[in-house]
DNA sequence: CTGAAAGCGCTTACAG
DNA sequence: CTGAAAGCGCTTACAG
């Protein structure tokens, strides 16, 4: 069934149709209501690929994320897909599973039109952004979140990463920590590096001298990390305090801690960025820094569609920062 | 950039430039090198719409699952793109929020054309499963995964839910528990039936009295489901066992226990279908029935893709069925 | 208010 | 081996 078959079955000509569908001001009342109920009938649907191609529009956005079973992404593309769902927009996910190359692969894919606008959040191997840089001349509208490249001017989306490291280490202070380990997980994104000075400048305001040099860095290895987390917690003068970037270096923490038979929060305390639904669950409870993941997705989702929308001087923010939250729980208490 | 400025520039007929990008048989080799390597140079890229409306092909599958933010949905689209990332076909999402109208729309939405074929795993809410039946109909391929409609003749990829129901009842009587009860979300899907219809026949068949109508019913509402588990742990005759249907009602039972100070497993034992990464962080670990999600999505996307290559007489199985496997954990130690 | 026509950018059957 | 032409199914500027 097409705009064809169904103008022959009105007795009306293509176009009439047509801009009766678009409900158009150029056909009569009377005309559009046949035109609708015709459609209606015959399940009459839209060509989307011809409709696309004529408009070029393709009523799609993309979302570029380093992986899906991470509740932090997941929660992030709830909030896109709500948004998208009200603008009636179809959303193409795309993982990189933290490949900077197939990142790059998919970039270039995604600039043959099949996409109004992407949304991207970073693998953490990537060191090179000139992909970006391409969309943003391309004048692919863009909007990277969480994972952002801090030096390329598109639109971004984040946490307030400086002051929730900072407000974490405090929180660790607060709770007796004289000794405070940051587990750490080193790459070009602005993200971790902004954590990172957050309890830098912390510890450097609090002057706690045993917690200088205790950086740990991190891989994506877990194994690899789990030994150094294990030797760094088996030395007599271990760290009293533990602040986890990312939060499978906190479970990796409390399996250590299982292992050594070490007392959270007694013998240590541990607080790690998470989203995890069973936070609050674990024996102790960990306390964490929440960002509000939906939220993320959803105000990305927001600025995608100005930029789609564009028109004239609408003043797009190139930052946004939306507020983490520091839920306290057991494994930080005095 | 396309293929008619591309022609200009090679000084070809714009058909000759398209057979040659596409490695027609009808093109010299010469020829095939200079259109590709002038394509490379240009950064010519197909336009998916044309081509799709010419060749009534989209090259993308729909995935259309009831959330995104439950790691079972989030590693089975996980295993799809897998797939669809080497058949070098697009994805895309659509959340129905367990609302039965809304997968029907969504439904209703994609027989437009804009996808080779459709994943769907229903809501628990969908009672009337007419409108999976219309896409058979419409001979639009569909593969229904973990919740799927029973009686409706489409490729299913389901795990091994009565056996798992089964043997996840058998594991708690071997533990020692007399009194079982089982927390069911009740719906019209097969999968929760069959789990069901485990517990019930493995309790008959050891015969434990004390666990008849030990059925609860739970709700959508996690409030609701919490005071029904605990006035149930409540009582002086509480079970010594419960095999939770679901992971949420799995957590929920540990929050109960908490707050009732009851021992997992001493005072009671829990097992509960998950594929939670923290299962075992938990306090007590917990024992689960897990479903390979991952493998899950893949199988099913491998499915979608022989429907869609479908040539003559290839056969596509009704059934396809794969094995959760018992992971045993503390919650249910002797 | 309605319709004829051009054209979006491809692919492919057909002619040469 | 190459090219002219039709056509996929729409939308929209233009004519009447």
């Amino acid at each position: 069934m097409n705009l064809k078959q169904l103008a022959k079955e009105l007795n009306l000509s293509i176009s009439a149709v047509s801009k009766a569908l678009r409900d158009s001001h150029e056909i009569s009342a009377s005309t559009k209501l046949a035109v609708l109920a015709k459609a209606k009938e015959l399940n009459y649907q839209v060509n989307p690929f011809a409709s696309s191609l004529r408009k070029q529009k393709s009523k799609t956005i993309a979302v570029v994320v380093p992986e899906i079973d991470n509740i932090f992404f997941a929660l992030a593309i709830n909030g896109i897909e709500s948004v998208a769902q009200e603008k009636e927009y179809h959303v193409l996910i795309y993982l990189t599973h933290e490949d900077a190359q197939k990142e790059v692969s998919v970039t270039q894919l995604l600039q043959n039109g099949r996409v109004d606008g992407i949304m991207m959040s970073l693998s953490s191997q990537t060191t090179d952004f000139s992909h970006i840089q391409q969309l943003k001349e391309k004048e692919l509208p863009i909007v990277l979140f969480d994972r952002v490249a801090e030096h390329i001017n598109v639109p971004k989306v984040t946490t307030d990463d400086y002051d929730s490291g900072e407000s974490a280490t405090e929180h660790l202070i607060e709770a007796g920590c004289k000794k405070i380990a940051f587990l750490s997980i080193s790459n070009n994104l602005s993200i971790s590096n902004k954590r990172k000075s957050g309890y830098i400048d912390s510890i450097k305001k609090n002057n706690l001298p045993n917690s200088k040099n205790l950086i740990i860095e991190c891989s994506q290895d877990d194994e690899k990390n789990k030994l150094l987390i294990k030797n760094l917690l088996k030395k007599k003068n271990r760290p009293d305090g533990i602040f986890a970037s990312v939060e499978k270096l906190a479970l990796l923490c409390y399996e250590v801690c299982d292992e050594l038979n070490l007392n959270i929060p007694a013998d240590i305390k541990i607080i790690g960025f998470s989203n995890l639904h069973t936070a609050a669950l674990l024996k102790p409870s960990l306390t964490t820094i929440t960002q509000p993941a939906y939220e993320i997705g959803r105000e990305s989702a927001l600025l995608i569609f100005k930029l789609i929308e564009k028109r004239g001087n609408s003043i797009i923010p190139e930052k946004t920062v939306v507020a983490s939250s520091l839920i306290k729980r057991g494994s930080t208490k005095k």
